[in-house]
DNA sequence: TCAATGATTAGC
DNA sequence: CTAATCATTGAT
């Protein structure tokens, strides 16, 4: 889909993926938001769109989530209510995003690990690459976590921001896919990067998509 | 107050 | 395989 003049998506009435939606256990929505879209509008009005191709689901219970021990300022938000943004800082260097799911008081939410994003480089204006690195294949820009919120340009600042479109300005919102994304092959398989939980198969991709950041 | 560490990535 | 890099955390 296109972006009009006016900043939002023509299909934003109907598709909008609302907080009731995401107000369910976070291994129940995760394998469902393959397929989606995240929507990124910009200050200046650009939007950037990526497909969701790949999942985490952290819940209560589960020794690899942030909230496992106790409530803290930094996994206040998983605490809160659905439909808002849980962003934090990983290794000194990148930001992960994570959409909190579930009923309040029940921390939990998914992380968004990978996007393909619509458009090409030229179309979505992708940020300038720092120097002495090389620039990505652009299905494999945001083939991770840390690059998801690199290339939406996503810091720790949308920690706790609801998801919802805006008229104008900064805003950050999903929508359901146009056509039906039941046929979708999705894999579900163990966690990446964890020391605690890894057993624990919650991770979800769809099959051989390119934009995939393991397989 | 302090040392350990982490839901990562790029480069060799 | 390792360095980079720092906010958060649980332990003194």
């Amino acid at each position: 889909m296109a972006i009009n003049g006016g900043g939002i998506p023509e299909s934003s009435q109907s598709s909008i993926i609302l907080p009731n939606w995401l107000s369910r256990a976070a291994e129940e929505v995760a394998p469902e938001l393959l397929g989606c879209w995240l929507v990124r509008q910009h200050a200046d009005g650009r939007i950037q769109r990526g497909l969701i191709v790949e999942t985490e689901a952290y819940a209560p219970g589960d020794p690899a989530c942030h909230a496992y021990r106790r409530q803290t300022a930094r996994n206040a938000v998983m605490f809160g209510a659905a439909g808002h943004l849980y962003v934090y800082l990983i290794y000194g260097l990148y930001c992960c995003l994570n959409i909190v799911t579930d009923q309040p008081g029940v921390a939990s939410a998914v992380l968004v690990r990978a996007l393909a994003l619509a458009g090409s480089p030229q179309e979505i204006v992708d940020p300038p690459p720092v120097s002495g690195k090389k620039p990505r294949p652009w299905i494999r820009r945001a083939a991770g976590p840390g690059l998801v919120c690199q290339t939406l340009q996503i810091d720790r600042s949308f920690n706790g921001c609801p998801l919802h479109p805006q008229p104008t300005g900064a805003a950050i919102w999903l929508e359901f896919p146009s056509r039906e994304a039941a046929s979708l092959d999705r894999v579900q398989t163990t966690r990446i990067g964890l020391t605690q939980g890894v057993e624990t198969p919650w991770r979800w991709y769809i099959r051989d998509h390119p934009a995939v950041s393991r397989r």
